[in-house]
DNA sequence: GCGCGGCTGGCAGTTTGCTGCCAAGTTTGA
DNA sequence: TCAAACTTGGCAGCAAACTGCCAGCCGCGC
């Protein structure tokens, strides 16, 4: 495309991003990984909304690899995005420490470096094609992801954000309340309540309510 | 009955104690109050079945108040054995310091002091009508009552005795089983298993599934 | 042997919990 | 103001769990 492989292109903001390089991303189909601070930071709402809301999974041979911060999961809606995308074969990992610089490296042959968040304006974006620039960029993408624990290992001994509703719903099931009852007293229809519960299952990380008790309890999330 | 109230009566054996004492305690139709280390001091066997597995409850205007020591929730079967008369309208307390007498004292008129445990041979009972006697003997009955706790009071924070294989199933409910699963890894048919998840969400005062996961986790019942 | 009580497992019926689908209401953003 | 996206609640069908009933088995004492 570009006649010179050696010339990075800076794009400003996403929409010129999506414009020029949007067909990148759709176009993997050996290896996509990423790395940011969150699911928001790439992917303007109008993309993320087309990949989750599709019932999207990465092809066969594709491997989608995402790193995130720990501000990835800071409330139950985040929390669930990640655990749909893990569900659909995305590989996640978290890791702790302030990731230097949001990327993305694609098939190994590009990469995309975002710039700082901008106080204001639109945010840059750079294209690079160089080899040996996209090969550092992804090796060094690699050893990060090396030292960073997977999603499920670090879900696990951390309680989930919850929102005030959810807590009270645990409470609720905590005293034994029946599914009924509660909903009621929640004013809250039956179907809606046991959405709530289902997701709070999920964020759980529980296959059946008994679990689910546990784990509420070890957590700590029942007074 | 007896022609001189101050004679006490000393009876040899809980047979003879049925066979001459026994009328009173199925006649008792105002308080009858009784302290005991666990359930099988009084009762001969075959009397405690005939209560267990009849339906029997206090008539109307009955109080029945049974005071025991730690040692009647020593296993399962003893706890729920409790938990079954509670249930039905028995007052139930739990003293921790070992009970200075077994007794029994009915419609406030008539005592029945239970002789130290035999080595072998039969154990005596005496049966006492002075009225001051009766009457003192109910009043140290009912200082130790209100200065012991209720069952439920006494269930809350202690982690009930269970068999290996309630320890078992609450370890497959805790690992998200489902009890189809659950079952056949235990080699027992659904019905039975369900029985005894019943019993053991009984035994945790458990409403629900997810209130057992919880009761089941702060009793530290669960690793 | 016989009967008895207790435990078990199958069956059936009920309740409780779970979820996809859709219609109606609400919010959001252009 | 309109449309698109999100949320809600009803419904229906299904899965899971709970329970009463009964028949069969086993171990016990007579």
């Amino acid at each position: 495309m570009s006649p010179d492989q050696d010339r990075n292109v800076t794009l400003r903001g996403e929409a010129e991003l999506a414009a020029r390089a949007g067909h990148l991303f759709g176009n993997a189909h050996e290896e996509f990984v990423c790395a940011a601070v969150d699911p928001n930071t790439w992917a303007a709402p109008d993309v993320r909304d087309q990949i989750l809301a599709s019932r999207w999974k990465p092809p066969p041979g594709l491997r989608v690899c995402k790193l995130y911060n720990p501000a990835a999961l800071a409330d139950e809606e985040s929390e669930r995005r990640l655990l749909t995308m893990a569900g659909r074969g995305v590989e996640i990992r978290i890791c702790p420490t302030r990731l230097p610089q949001e990327t993305i490296v694609i098939d190994r042959r590009i990469a995309v470096l975002a710039g700082p968040a901008p106080v204001q304006g639109p945010r840059m974006y750079t294209v690079v094609r160089s080899p040996e620039v996209v090969a550092g960029v992804r090796s060094l993408y690699w050893a990060t992801w090396e030292s960073s624990i997977t999603l499920a290992e670090y879900r696990r001994g951390r309680p989930p954000a919850l929102s005030d509703q959810s807590r009270e719903i645990l409470r609720l099931l905590g005293e034994g309340f029946k599914d009924e009852t509660a909903a009621r007293r929640l004013s809250l229809s039956l179907r809606t309540y046991r959405r709530r519960v289902a997701e709070i299952l999920t964020l759980l990380d529980a296959d059946s309510r008994f679990q689910a008790g546990r784990r509420a309890h070890e957590l700590g999330l029942l007074n």
